[in-house]
DNA sequence: ACAAAACAATACGGTTTCGTATGGAATATT
DNA sequence: AATATTCCATACGAAACCGTATTGTTTTGT
């Protein structure tokens, strides 16, 4: 017994996300997301308790969806660990995703973290899986312990580094550098 | 004829760029940073025009005091091109420059430039002297013109990454991989 | 049909911020 | 010492938010 909803917390959320993406973390608010929607602040207190759990809610959904999911799909895939390398950092560095700009909405996130200690944490523990993912597949492929793991990371500063600089100045040539160092450590 | 200022416009400025780098551009509210200097709106509002007019200073004073500074200083040193990209990554990497949070800051920039396109703008240009005078030190250094080109953006993506997750989770690890990347290059 | 539950709009008080207006205090010039 | 100028504080109205309270409006179950 009840209703059809016309806004659902999904709804809410990826509106959410595009004003993150457009606006950073503080144009997050309730009252001009609703505006986006079409709604009030009515239909917004319904699905959350508060802005705060507007915003914890943002970060898991980015875990689950821009991570675990992704990482699920690429070993789903029967691919040598070099093919993996190589799609992975084609995805991770496309622009689109579920309709939202996911360079900006990475970019915002990073920001945001560095502004708030809850989307800190959540941050580097999906940012600590996200690098072990890297440096298994370049154990995978053959590289030393130590030579995964450096360029481990090095590959995923210069992804945060692409998402960091691709908001301001979207040249796609950076996007092909980051593609080609991906590309040049999956053959070796 | 007048009056010893208590507060000058770079003290404003500074206090600006402290709470840039906390809370990003959304946190600059020349009332919070009149509290936190100790003075009243009234001598915010006589140092400058109105809030955008501070937004203005404080990207030319980052223009010039963290990059136009920083590569005179260099040119000025009598050293290898190999020494001063050495010396470059290490600067460039630092946490504190000015008693502020240099990184902070620097992420901050680019999430304040995702936002607006002034800053963008002003980021934009900057960057662009950055990656040319890399490009210039990987030349000096023996690197073929293309790959002077793309090791240049590379390192620098890697740099920006470096700004980006070093908000969120300080690992030292991090400037030590984007040093040592920037080390191999000056040696080749 | 009617009641209950799901969903949403409106109205309200409180806080923060903007920019302006205006008056006061300190100092350099004459 | 008188004055003009520089610098700053206080007070004001307007706007944007937050969260709550209250009251509707749809559906679904019985």
């Amino acid at each position: 017994m009840g209703r059809r909803a016309k806004h659902t917390k999904t709804d809410w959320t990826l509106a959410a996300f595009e004003t993150l993406g457009a606006e950073g973390i503080d144009g997050v608010k309730v009252e001009r997301i609703a505006k986006t929607l079409g709604a009030t602040k009515g239909s917004f207190y319904w699905h959350f308790a508060d802005r705060p759990a507007l915003l914890a809610h943002m970060l898991d959904f980015w875990e689950t969806e821009g991570t675990h999911n992704i990482i699920e799909q690429l070993q789903e895939a029967e691919l040598p660990a070099a093919e993996k390398l190589k799609q992975l950092a084609r995805v991770s560095s496309e622009a689109q995703t579920h309709g939202l700009d996911s360079i900006a909405v990475e970019g915002a996130l990073r920001a945001w973290a560095g502004q708030d200690p809850m989307a800190a944490e959540k941050l580097k523990s999906t940012e600590a899986v996200r690098i072990s993912y890297l440096e298994q597949l370049l154990l995978d492929i053959g590289h030393e312990q130590n030579a995964a793991e450096t360029y481990a990371r090095q590959l995923y500063l210069m992804l945060l580094g692409l998402y960091s600089i691709s908001r301001h100045n979207p040249d796609p040539q950076n996007r092909d550098l980051f593609i080609a160092f991906a590309d040049q450590l999956a053959q070796a």
